[in-house]
RNA sequence: GGGCUCGUAGUGAAGAGGCCUAUCACGCCUCCCUGUCACGGAGGAGAUCGCCGGUUCGAAUCCGGUCGGGCCCGCCA
């Protein structure tokens, strides 16, 4: 029967059988430490018998060891238990030794980046790297749970597709049996069909991105939340989405306190309510704060989106804010159009990056037909005709939000570069590991 | 895609015309060490200084090209 690592405390006086990596060897002459490794954390093992620590002599980290020993109770030993009188079984020998140190943090200096994804196979083994995505595990969990809670379905939906699901984004294309298919960039048009199933579905799933942006907040393959939600007005998506990440992210402070710690996250600010501020009031505020001129400019700068973000944790002590109003140029044909002109969208901002954008749909099947007119699109075209059949079939008043995973994940967590939080990240440059 | 920057042992760094037969730390190998936890101590191996060409008596160091990173901008989430 085998023991994990955080049980071993349970177990004083008993024998006890441990699997596990050999993840750190301490010899002290006489007397030597090794650290085990399982899916559970770490467990400390002392040694005395020259013999077993004999059966180490050329292994490396990374050895793959069954230990049996008696589990004793040492305020000395980290956890405060450790396992005496070790006997060692060798399971898989590693004699290579690895190319990263995997028992110490690894940098995550920006031009050591390359590095670390070189040797993501090995330096994931790494604890706090394990713990970033430990983290990024419960997040999805919690959203989960929250859009579980409020009633919605969690939906699959193609990834190869006929074309391009919102314009704007550039796509990969792919052949398809002869035909030309390219890879979802977002599973919008989707989601709004299901919609007219279920009035509120979400799916958490990757959308690929073509671009040539080579920045800390790019990559090619992203995890997007989308959700979407019928019968409603366009607060009430606002007020969901800020339900749901006020609810995520005091959630993950409150049940990986320590973890945070460890990997020096910042303290999180947030309130209930996100507060909010229309796109030309930012510009404005910008201005006058700055002195500089972006009267051309219609969407936010990223210099912008960090500004917004200070003045918000300082002004009205949250660290997510909302920049509502956005101009009527960056609306796409499936949006709305507000009633001052600009589109009945938002973004929502957190640390210094946009998360998330949530606009209400155009669900009038005569307007949204004109509107894709408008943005050079066929509505009878293969990709789209099946769209449109469900706004002919009725689709009530709905919107949603697309929210990118890796920016949450790597915001929260307070890292710099958006590939950190993601396993194996795809960029411009990089397709493997 | 544009601008600016950086490529030195397995890893992270120092060296900015001759002091370099290239330095340090971690890791690795050998030995010593019975409470370590980034253990400690002694010794050792490991680098054609990204690549190609040029300038120079002499290049890791200067120049050009090339390949590969990084950051910012643009695009976008």
């Amino acid at each position: 029967m085998r023991t994990l690592s955080d049980e071993v405390k349970k177990h004083i006086g008993k024998t006890v059988h441990v699997e596990g990596w050999l993840h750190k060897k301490r010899l002290l002459g006489g007397l030597t430490f090794i650290n085990v490794r399982d899916r559970h954390g770490i467990v400390q093992v002392v040694i005395d018998d020259k013999d077993e620590v004999e059966k180490l002599r050329g292994l490396q980290i990374g050895t793959v060891l069954a230990v049996e020993g008696t589990a004793v109770e040492e305020p000395r030993a980290p956890g405060g238990a450790e396992l005496h009188d070790a006997k060692l079984e060798v399971l898989v020998p590693v004699t290579e030794e690895p190319p990263v140190e995997i028992d110490k943090p690894l940098s995550h200096k920006p031009e050591n980046l390359d590095t670390l994804f070189d040797h993501r196979v090995l330096g994931l083994r790494n604890l706090q790297e394990a713990t970033i995505f430990k983290i990024r595990s419960d997040l999805l969990r919690y959203i989960r749970e929250f859009l579980y809670g409020h009633d919605f379905v969690e939906i699959n939906t193609p990834k190869i597709v006929a074309g391009a699901a919102e314009g704007g984004a550039e796509v990969f294309k792919l052949d398809y049996f002869g035909k030309e298919a390219t890879l979802a960039q977002s599973p919008q048009l989707y989601k709004q069909i299901m919609v007219g199933v279920f009035e509120r579905v979400f799916e958490i799933g990757p959308a690929f991105r073509a671009e040539l942006s080579a920045t800390t907040r790019h990559v090619s393959e992203v995890t997007m939340l989308d959700v979407e939600m019928g019968f409603i007005e366009h607060d009430d998506i606002l007020k969901l989405l800020q339900e749901l990440v006020y609810d995520v992210l005091t959630r993950l402070y409150k049940e990986h306190a320590e973890d945070l710690k460890k990997l020096r996250a910042p303290e999180l600010m947030l309130k209930p309510e996100f507060p909010r501020y229309s796109m030309k009031q930012i510009h404005e505020m910008y201005q006058k704060e700055t002195g500089k001129d972006i009267s051309q400019e219609t969407d936010l700068t990223p210099e912008e989106e960090r500004w917004i973000c200070e003045y918000a944790k300082k002004h009205d002590g949250s660290e997510a804010v909302f920049a509502t109003n956005l101009p009527k140029s960056k609306m796409k044909f499936y949006h709305m159009e507000g009633e001052d002109g600009s589109a009945r969208s938002a973004d929502l901002l957190f640390r210094g990056i946009e998360i998330s954008t949530v606009p209400q749909r155009e669900h009038r099947h005569e307007n949204l037909v004109a509107q894709m007119k408008a943005a050079g699109i066929d509505p009878d075209s293969p990709g789209f005709a099946p769209y449109v059949t469900a706004f002919r079939h009725g689709l009530p008043p709905h919107a949603g939000f697309g929210f990118g995973i890796d920016r949450l994940t790597e915001k929260a967590i307070g890292l710099n570069n958006v590939k950190e939080a993601i396993l194996f990240p795809r960029d411009i440059n990089r397709l493997a590991p």
